[in-house]
RNA sequence: GCGCCCGUAGCUCAGCCGGAUAGAGCAGCGGACUUCUAAUCCGCAGGUCGCAGGUUCGAAUCCUGCCGGGCGCGCCA
């Protein structure tokens, strides 16, 4: 198409004796907003307008002139300030619809990542407990955005970052041991303000037991610390692992942040910016506005982050000659991007935005600016329930897990209503809505659309015994008959479906994919509801196997389509609603 | 104070690498069913795209400045 219309061009710049200009994608060629204005438009005439020395509409009445020769093109016409707005033949249409039930759900499928390595971390909570429904966003963004990277050729891996050092693994297994003391009959007295309360550690401490018997109770902290901390960071991943499950998502890699320091990795990649000059002492000051009252100036080691865009340079050593957690971070992406990933994306919370800036500065560093490092974040889930929120609070026990949710309305729509919204802004999540059964609740709408799809489907094989309705057989059926312009109209919607799916891969925005279902479902519903009104728009008409069989390799098509978005998203198509 | 995000119909939001008369759902009003071809559909009504400038043939979209809301801001992770 958009070959046509370079073609085209070229021929009207000849025939004014110009020398073809700018080459490249740089015009559209899209269906336009409004459908009256024809199938396919172009603003080729307004974008080379200038480089042509000619004024938009003259340029535009001559490209258009090349169109209407071309025999699959019906009407050319120009309108407004110079767009091209054409009509094809039925059959350019039509002929879609063979690709489709050929390439069955991976359709859209493309080579634009010409099999090029990403890595997508997402979730990566830190194992101090159950997940909740904050890093459930994360863990679908992520999981989808894999899936669309992969559906549009590229290798992908989605990883975890396991968050096993620092202080805060360190309270889990103090916790940890308060329960197992606990558990084992001990007066262990009440459990300290800052240890985690979770009733999950009552568990996990009966298993230390079971597992270690007596031996961890009454030596000092130093010896029992490590092996009780490893027993918690497991016992916690595989909480984790459980509530991912759930969701239908699983890791194709689980890095360690104490193997990664344990290996020397962060000390390499200390020396790499010291021999650089990247690394200095200095004193930051206090961040305008604050009031910190327990502030003083103080010389720490720091990363100049700000000859990278940050905005101050950021501390690499705490006082104690510790690394940050930065460091380890600059250490974990040095890595992801030495194991061989040119392009790295992280799926990050909301609370970690102010964290973007350093991050991509450190990668820029730390891969010579060649690795292509993008962060998606997401914003805060708003949750609940017929219209009142729910309170989510771990003090005062009103914390609702990721598990509660998934287990009261099920994977499917928790994965796609966390998907209906885009990244960056907050999502809210009622429970009682996302069971619904209406089109108030997108989940539904789409999947009764695929249900229905899959109904006509079955009446046909029953009204026509002995009929073959494979894919195949529809594929060679003739199309011919769907002449109507809301047939057409939804081929051209499903004909768009490749397009949409790389432009929400390019952008890396997988709630695209949610939206375009949406459309495409709202469409096929208008066209099966004429069926109500009108017996002989059915898609199956009883008299009449040739016009039926067009019909149907249009629904099936339409279900192909609706599946391979929904696989992108880790729904799962439904054949009956029941 | 600084950084990032958000501000579009009464409500919840799409649209944002500039494009034609700014879209959808809910709520409201009026219609279409012997329920797996009504969990749906059709129609009506609803807008200073936060405000003000700028760039452009053309701005919801890009730039600047304000206003309002959110998140974050030296050793936590």
């Amino acid at each position: 198409m958009r070959e046509l219309i370079e073609n085209s061009l070229a021929v009207a710049l000849e025939q004014v004796g110009q020398a073809p200009v700018a080459n490249g994608a740089d015009f559209s060629v899209e269906p336009p907003r409004d459908a009256r204005h024809g199938e396919v438009s172009s603003n080729v005439a307004l974008v080379r307008a200038k480089a042509a020395g000619m004024n938009p509409r003259d340029l535009a009445e001559r490209v258009a002139a090349a169109l209407a020769a071309h025999a699959d093109v019906v009407d050319a016409s120009v309108a407004g300030p110079g767009f091209i707005n054409l009509r094809l033949r039925g059959e350019v249409w039509r002929a879609r619809l063979r690709d489709i039930l050929a390439a069955g759900t991976s359709y859209g499928d493309s080579d634009l990542g010409k099999g090029n390595k990403v890595n997508v971390e997402y979730v990566s909570a830190n194992p101090t407990g159950p997940m909740h429904v904050g890093h459930g966003r994360g863990a679908v963004v992520g999981d989808a955005l894999a899936s669309l990277f992969a559906k549009v050729g590229y290798a992908v891996t989605r990883e975890y970052y396991v968050n096993d050092a620092g202080v805060q693994v360190d309270v889990l297994a103090r916790s940890l041991h308060h329960r197992y003391r606990e558990a084992a009959g001990q007066e262990a007295g009440e459990l300290p303000e800052d240890h985690y309360p979770g009733e999950y550690l009552v568990e996990a401490g009966a298993a230390l037991l079971e597992r270690d018997g007596a031996r961890w109770l009454d030596r000092a902290e130093e010896d029992w610390l490590p092996p009780v901390r490893d027993f918690a960071v497991d016992a916690m991943m595989d909480l984790i692992r459980d509530d991912l499950a759930a969701l239908g998502i699983s890791h194709d890699v689980f890095s360690s942040e104490r193997a990664l320091a344990a290996s020397g990795a962060v000390d390499d990649t200390l020396s790499d910016l010291e021999s650089r000059g990247l690394l200095h002492v200095g004193i930051l000051e206090r961040p305008k506005g604050r009031t910190d009252e327990d502030w003083e100036p103080r010389p720490q080691t720091l990363f100049r982050s700000t000859a990278f865009g940050d905005d101050t340079d950021r501390a690499i050593r705490k006082s104690d000659g510790s690394w940050t957690y930065f460091a380890t971070d600059m250490a974990y992406h040095r890595d992801k991007f030495r194991r061989g990933f040119p392009i790295l994306i992280d799926v990050w919370g909301a609370d970690h935005k102010g964290y973007v800036k350093r991050m991509q500065a450190a990668v820029a560093a730390l891969s010579g600016g060649k690795a292509d490092f993008d962060v998606l974040i997401c914003n805060l889930v708003n949750l609940s329930e017929a219209g009142r929120p729910v309170k989510m609070s771990k003090r005062a026990g009103t914390f609702v897990t990721l598990r509660e949710v998934v287990d009261r309305v099920g994977m499917d729509v928790v994965r796609f209503i966390m998907l209906t919204r885009g990244n960056e802004a907050s999502l809210d999540f009622d429970l009682a809505r996302a069971v619904e059964q209406s089109k108030d609740n997108p989940v539904f709408y789409v999947q009764y659309a695929h249900a229905r799809a899959c109904s006509a489907l079955r009446n046909a094989a029953e009204t026509f015994p002995g009929e073959d309705f494979s894919d195949p057989a529809l594929a060679e059926a003739p199309l011919d008959r769907l002449d109507e312009e809301e047939e057409l109209s939804l081929i051209r919607m499903l004909a768009g479906w490749p397009r949409t799916v790389e432009a929400a891969a390019e952008a890396a925005e997988p709630h695209r994919i949610a939206f375009a279902l949406s459309d495409i479902a709202a469409a096929f519903h208008a066209l099966w509801n004429r069926g109500n009104v009108d017996d002989d728009r059915r898609f199956v008409v009883a008299g009449d196997l040739a016009l039926s069989r067009s019909r149907l390799a249009l629904v099936r098509a339409t279900a192909l389509v609706i599946a391979s978005g929904l696989e992108v998203m880790g729904v799962n198509p439904v054949e009956e609603m029941r």
